[in-house]
DNA sequence: GAATATTTTTAGACTTGTCTAAAAAGTGGT
DNA sequence: ACCACTTTTTAGACAAGTCTAAAAATATTC
């Protein structure tokens, strides 16, 4: 990886990855909306990533992520998961806590270094999210997980990973008692407000559609 | 803390720091050479330094740490020498190569991160170079030590700190042997370049005078 | 298929941090 | 005290990254 980018171009080119899932293609307006800075800043920072051979853009039509820039983007998401594991596996940080620090760190300049980490903490193939770690080649598997929200009643289940990095969410479900690898049983929906109920360690409790969307399980 | 500097100009304000050893005035020409930028540069961030109440400055006269300043800078010296300490300690660096990695996480935005990883540390005192880490109030204690230079023949003496982060001499020193708390007898200078013939576990060595300055050691 | 609405891009401005070249201030020698 | 020299500052330019406002292209709707 010779070619390297800007913090800034770095926060674009994983925003990109981020909505296009790798791969489909995606409009100037989600990026600024997504990054909040205005239209023509994703613009800007679009043109200057498609210069750099990291996006494929053709004018008022959106835009792709190339190999080079999955690849690039795939590293910066590597770095990330390994920094947000160490700091709650090493430093005690709960994992509603190491999102904005992570941020930070992912640009400090170096594979070597975070090949270390990754072998000083034992090459963890999960995040303390539930994210699958990429490998120093890039490569990582999803994990075969259904959304909460889809299990039907009686089904048994074990959080595989939570989908948002909102500090708020991972505090409230951490009150609740939710957390990785967290059994439970699928008792009920709300028909009103489509809030699921759950049997958690036989206390049953409730979460909203929009919590319970971000949750990831295994049966 | 409440003020937040840029990365840059916590770079200047650590070499006005290096400089004038914390409390001496210093000029605008001697940071530029130190930090390889144009003095008028230099002159541009004094005044932004000054403004921001780092640096007490006059026109054309040079400029010096304020209170603010240096607490500053000490917070970053902290910084920078527990995350050398980190990657020596847990990551198998030598010490030849972690300079470079901890300006770059020196500017991490967290005290609390430093303060855990100076816990998972188990609060060291020294970095891996000899030199002290301020604790979280900014305090530490030079060590009492000499220039090897200064010692006379026959005189038994311990490595304390190596005061220059040049990879190659590091590197060198590494070579020959020596590292913090080495243990030498100075045996005799070389009167034609002032080079120091060293015995180091029962080897003779011999390093030049521009290395041995660069060694401090304890009696 | 033309009018309207939305999205995207361009144009021009601002900040930070850098540079070179020239002007201003300070220092030293006789 | 003046001339020569060094140091420092100013002036003006440039790149990166951001913004607002306006123009251009595309989409939608009747």
């Amino acid at each position: 990886m010779s070619i390297q980018l800007s913090q800034a171009e770095e926060n674009y080119l994983k925003t990109v990855y981020k909505l296009s899932g790798g791969s489909g293609s995606i409009q100037t307006n989600a990026i600024a909306k997504e990054m909040k800075t205005a239209a023509a800043s994703a613009t800007d920072m679009v043109k200057r990533l498609a210069e750099k051979g990291m996006l494929n853009y053709v004018r008022y039509k959106g835009f792709s992520l190339t190999k080079l820039g999955s690849e690039y983007a795939t590293t910066l998401i590597r770095k990330h998961r390994i920094w947000e594991t160490f700091l709650v596996d090493k430093l005690d940080y709960k994992w509603d806590e190491v999102h904005e620090l992570a941020e930070q760190l992912e640009h400090v300049r170096s594979h070597d270094l975070i090949d270390r980490l990754d072998a000083f903490l034992d090459f963890p193939k999960y995040d303390p999210h539930g994210d699958p770690i990429p490998n120093a080649d890039g490569k990582y598997k999803l994990r075969a997980s259904v959304q909460l929200t889809n299990l039907r009643k009686g089904m048994k289940a074990a959080v595989v990973s939570v989908k948002k990095d909102s500090k708020s969410l991972l505090n409230f479900l951490d009150d609740v008692g939710i957390s990785i690898g967290t059994e439970l049983i699928y008792m009920d929906k709300i028909e009103f407000d489509e809030s699921v109920k759950l049997n958690i360690r036989g206390q049953n409790i409730v979460v909203s559609k929009q919590v319970a969307d971000c949750i990831l399980v295994k049966l």
